[in-house]
RNA sequence: GCGGUUGUAGCUCAGUUGGUUAGAGUACCGGCCUGUCACGCCGGGGGUCGCGGGUUCGAGUCCCGUCAACCGCGCCA
């Protein structure tokens, strides 16, 4: 028999019965009742009832047990009576009588139960990580994870792509996130850095020649950590291809992707259809360059009902340059006690609170504003072509339905009116405003859609719905400094080239796209630059002179004097907590010791780093934390 | 770098207005129990209330400082 095991712990069934086997795992649970004990042994696999009466020979050291051994033991396989079959455990109908047990490894008292659901802070899970993954959500995380993987490995190279890996000791970049730094050995002083992206080194791989490279490859940011952001290292899976346009990278990926969500989903549905939306019009509909299209809310400009109106507050703000009044539509959230929860959500957000308006049964008598409004209403429609019958039932419908909220009767019932057709609500039906420069309240407004649509259970749940957002801004203004920089990837070409790069740099959109899913960001990818004239001249707009590109990115900038082809780089970026530790193999490549980074290298900030390792997540999480 | 929350038994937590010997569950130790599957019952040990200072007759509780962790902001091409 084989030293450890004849079975795992979840092989066992009735036809086993009457045989000896040998099982080795760890003790779960222990049920003492004097003369008989049941243990449940654990492995990877299950979990099978062993058993130890006053008859076996090892009787007394079994009572010794503890939750978490580890052991060996030796039994006989016997079947349940049929009162006493477990229905939840795959090996219930029978139990193995224990004949002789090894110990292979004792444990001391626990500082975290693997057995039950208890929920442990995560600098305990993590001091004691073997401990948490023994747990079976973890054990699942682990496996779910390392499939997607392999399925995502199969599907690209089922497409036509190969995987090649690229330095990870290599040399600064001066741009996006900040470098986690290692001292040179043979230049005393000086500084490798692990890669953010191997974004220049897969840029090289396409001006050799490979036309089609992905990697599921290692990430290294030194950044402040998020509850859902690894925050040190992640994986994504990582691709670049030569002599394709945007749409050819779409097509390509898009069923690669789809189908690691359908492996992978659980039965929830994954949209067919991936709505294209401008990042312009992202932020007006949604607040958010990472839509959650589950949710049906639009947001909608209405600052032209407030100009001018009754209402000081919006009014007053609409006389300052570059503000906005923005309407979230609530169908369905048409009551007093709805609006003021979100209003305190708006306020505890930090605003100063969100208008609103509903409509509800009309409860007062008609006003001759009331009527005017009406007239007005009328108007419009016969204007806009309706019908009088249609015109007669809407003038019906007013009749029964009133506007209330503060807000309405600051503006009046016509302004009241003319918001609510452009919306298109109706009785029962909320809307909230927010007003301001839109950078400042887009998050707030973003953040009570998602409340909105949540409460009001208008965001599907069970589906995948992806958007793929495009045209990016190529720069942006730092607030504070009023300095340019790149808003996204520096490599990407401009829309309109060179060119483009003459005006006003906040207007310049890149060859830029990201994929949401559900409100997360899964995808990020651009079109590649690699017009070596026009990168000198984007780089310039954010202040980067053509010596200093030269010096940070020469390897690359002389490649592309070399026969680059035009090509597209597609990869994620969104560092999500990772569940494993993997490591990949990778050849020895090309690294130049730099200078250290933007942040000396620090002791204590690096302890902290390594001292934080991964966070399992669920189906969502794993599989797009390996984008 | 900024803001908020938390810190009490091995672990997860409770602890009222400042007032007797700081509690519960679980784990651990001992006893009982031959059909449990979150077994049950009885008993026991276990505390620098994060750390330092202050107010007070008296501080887990109030004040000041400090450290750590978490959540968020900044940041994350």
């Amino acid at each position: 028999m084989h030293a450890y095991r004849s079975h795992t712990c979840a092989e066992l069934t009735r036809s086993n019965v009457g045989e000896t086997v040998r099982l080795s795992g760890w003790v779960h649970r222990i049920r003492d009742h004097g003369g008989v004990l049941f243990i449940d042994l654990r492995d990877h696999y299950g979990i099978t009832q062993v058993l130890c009466d006053p008859d076996s020979p090892v009787f007394d050291s079994v009572e010794g047990l503890r939750s978490e051994w580890c052991v060996r033991i030796d039994g006989e396989v016997k079947a349940r009576d049929e009162s006493l079959v477990n229905p939840r455990l795959p090996t219930g109908e029978i139990e193995v009588y224990i004949r002789d047990m090894e110990v292979l490894g004792a444990a001391a008292e626990l500082p975290l139960q693997v057995f039950g659901d208890q929920e442990y802070p995560e600098e305990t899970r993590l001091r004691y990580r073997y401990l948490d993954l023994r747990r079976e959500a973890m054990q699942r995380n682990m496996t779910l994870r390392s499939d997607v993987v392999a399925s995502m490995r199969r599907r690209m190279w089922d497409t036509g792509f190969r995987e090649y890996q690229t330095p990870i000791i290599t040399a600064s970049s001066p741009e996006g996130a900040r470098d986690f730094l290692v001292p040179s050995r043979l230049h005393p002083g000086r500084f490798y850095a692990l890669p953010q992206a191997p974004q220049q080194f897969k840029q090289l791989i396409m001006v050799s020649g490979f036309d089609r490279y992905f990697q599921i490859a290692p990430c290294f940011r030194d950044e402040d950590p998020r509850a859902d952001r690894s925050p040190t290292d992640f994986y994504q899976l990582d691709m670049e291809m030569s002599f394709v346009t945007q749409q050819d990278v779409f097509d390509t990926i898009q069923p690669v992707i789809r189908g690691v969500f359908e492996e992978f989903g659980e039965g929830a549905g994954v949209d067919e259809v991936w709505p294209q939306i401008t990042y312009a019009d992202a932020a007006l509909w949604y607040g958010t360059d990472k839509p959650d299209l589950r949710n049906p809310i639009r947001m909608q400009d209405v600052s032209e009902h407030f100009r001018g109106s009754g209402f000081a507050i919006f009014a007053k703000l609409l006389e300052q340059e570059g503000t906005r009044i923005r309407a979230i539509p609530a169908p369905t959230g048409g009551s007093r006690k709805f609006c003021d929860r979100m209003n305190a959500f708006a306020q505890k957000e930090g605003l100063p609170g969100m208008g609103y308006i509903f409509w509800r049964e009309r409860s007062s008598e008609l006003t001759d504003i009331d009527l005017k409004m009406i007239e007005w209403s009328k108007h419009k429609l016969r204007t806009e072509g309706a019908s009088e019958a249609k015109i007669k039932e809407h003038e019906n419908w007013l009749h029964r339905t009133e506007a209330a909220g503060p807000l309405a009767k600051n503006i009046g019932p016509e302004r009241t009116e003319a918001i609510r057709a452009q919306l298109g609500l109706g009785k029962g039906d909320a809307a909230f405003f927010l007003g301001g420069k839109p950078a400042a309240f887009e998050r707030v407004a973003a953040r009570a859609r998602d409340v909105i649509g949540e409460e009001l259970n208008l965001t599907e749940k069970d589906r995948f719905a992806f958007a793929r957002i495009v045209d990016f801004p190529m720069y942006e203004r730092d607030e504070e400094t009023g300095a340019i920089d790149f808003s996204h990837n520096p490599f990407s070409m401009p829309r309109g080239g060179g060119e483009a790069l003459a005006g006003d740099p906040l207007e310049v959109l890149g060859y830029q796209y990201d994929l949401a899913c559900n409100g997360y960001e899964i995808v990020s990818g651009a079109i590649r630059n690699h017009r070596p004239e026009v990168m000198f001249r984007a780089f310039a707009l954010a202040g980067y002179s053509e010596d200093e590109v030269r010096r940070r990115f020469g390897g690359m900038v002389s490649a592309f004097h070399y026969g680059a082809p035009a090509w597209r780089l597609r990869g994620g970026h969104r560092p999500y907590r990772d569940a494993a530790g993997g490591h990949l193999q990778h050849p020895r490549g090309d690294h130049v010791p730099d200078e250290p980074a933007r942040r000396g290298f620090d002791d204590e900030r690096a302890k902290r780093a390594r001292k934080r390792a991964a966070d399992g997540t669920g189906v969502e999480g794993a599989a797009a934390g390996v984008n």
